[in-house]
DNA sequence: ACCTGAACACCGTTCAAGT
DNA sequence: ACCTGAACACCGTTCAAGT
């Protein structure tokens, strides 16, 4: 029959229409073009091609691509663990923002497109309740916890976007010493310190969280 | 003669054409339009309109629309005061890192736009090495001070972003708890700090500066 | 050298229509 | 309820042509 003809044809020219569309495919599709080809590759078009249906369908399970993208930070957020309850302030501090930071690192292409997505999860809460939890045993106050705790998220995504950027992006020493931009006279700590190789973004890393623990443990005494 | 009322015609509807279009012209009104009217009104199409000339024409003063965006980029940078030379090295520090701050928060659309722009400005190298100098005369080494530096770094540049997205933009603990998602058992201090009432980002930064250049201090001793 | 208009290859989204 | 095709109002950029 027609009706079978079509069916057939339908099917072989939509490789991935096995299972029935549903707001998760829809996202964990997103997120594997996303991660696969980048985020020039990840238009409505793009997406609704790779799950072989028009691109209104997808209009059924996200309400537009914003609410896609909310989808997709979403999902990547319930990556993150649950932190631990018991132990040293400062281990515990230390475990919640280095699994924050992992996280990130293992999602790099989705990191620069979920600044700013709205995303409530209840993972994201654990993760705030545990850091005030352990900075309240450091014996800091409310507000303080509040304020502490941001300045150890910002810290750690803003060293987070540096990693993924690639490593002095669009504000090279290096670069700028090669173009003959830096005078060794006006210049010379940066000189010597881009010529001190390579950079390491873990002991970065571990280096700011123990500055930032440090200060805290001091100003709270 | 036909010549001369066409070129009438033209500079009526080119309202802005008096002066000759120039790669600084070009930039200059590309940063009128982001701080006016925002992001989306900053495309190729839009610019030249507001310039009173062709798409094409901007393609003379700019390689492309990245190019464009650089630039905005370097014209912000090059409104970053040189930084003074004289002090305690914690208030150098203060001075440069507070500098930093301000440039951004002056121009906020221009700063989620900015983000991995590559600018190579002299005006940033100055920073830098007045920043690696305070953190030499605080005791650090040579990598220790760059790391140190990036820290300070990340830390002022999340704290803008943070401020210009909006207080707890996609991450709104009050929000959440509107909406019941935090059990008062399970998240105590997180309801505690909201019910804090509002968010002042100076004393925050301020507050984060301070924890960060006392772990420094301390770290080095 | 600098500018133009037309065209190309895309976007996200609305709408009316189909089942 | 879910999906479709056609259309709308945009993009950035290339190209050939004009002065």
């Amino acid at each position: 029959m027609a009706r079978e003809v079509a069916k057939k044809a339908a099917a072989q020219s939509a490789k991935r229409r096995e299972e029935k569309l549903t707001r998760e495919r829809v996202i964990a599709e997103a997120r594997r073009l996303l991660d696969e080809r980048g985020p020039d590759a990840l238009s409505m078009r793009g997406l609704a091609g790779q799950l072989g249906v028009s691109p209104m369908a997808l209009y059924n399970h996200v309400r537009n691509k914003r609410d896609l993208i909310d989808g997709i930070a979403q999902s990547v957020v319930r990556e993150l663990p649950v932190p631990a309850e018991s132990g040293d302030w400062r281990e515990r501090l230390k475990a919640t923002f280095r699994a924050l930071r992992s996280v990130c690192l293992a999602n790099p292409r989705a990191i620069p497109l979920v600044q700013g997505a709205d995303v409530l999860d209840l993972n994201l809460f654990r993760a705030m309740e545990a850091s005030l939890s352990a900075l309240r045993d450091a014996g800091l106050g409310a507000r303080e916890s509040l304020t502490a705790h941001f300045l150890l998220t910002n810290f750690t995504l803003g060293q987070v976007s540096y990693q993924i950027a690639g490593p002095f992006r669009g504000l090279d020493p290096a670069e700028a010493a090669r173009r003959g931009m830096l005078p060794p006279d006006q210049f010379p700590l940066i000189l010597e310190a881009v010529s001190d190789a390579e950079w390491d973004f873990d002991a970065a890393f571990e280096f700011g969280l123990e500055i930032i623990i440090e200060g805290l443990a001091r100003g709270a005494a």
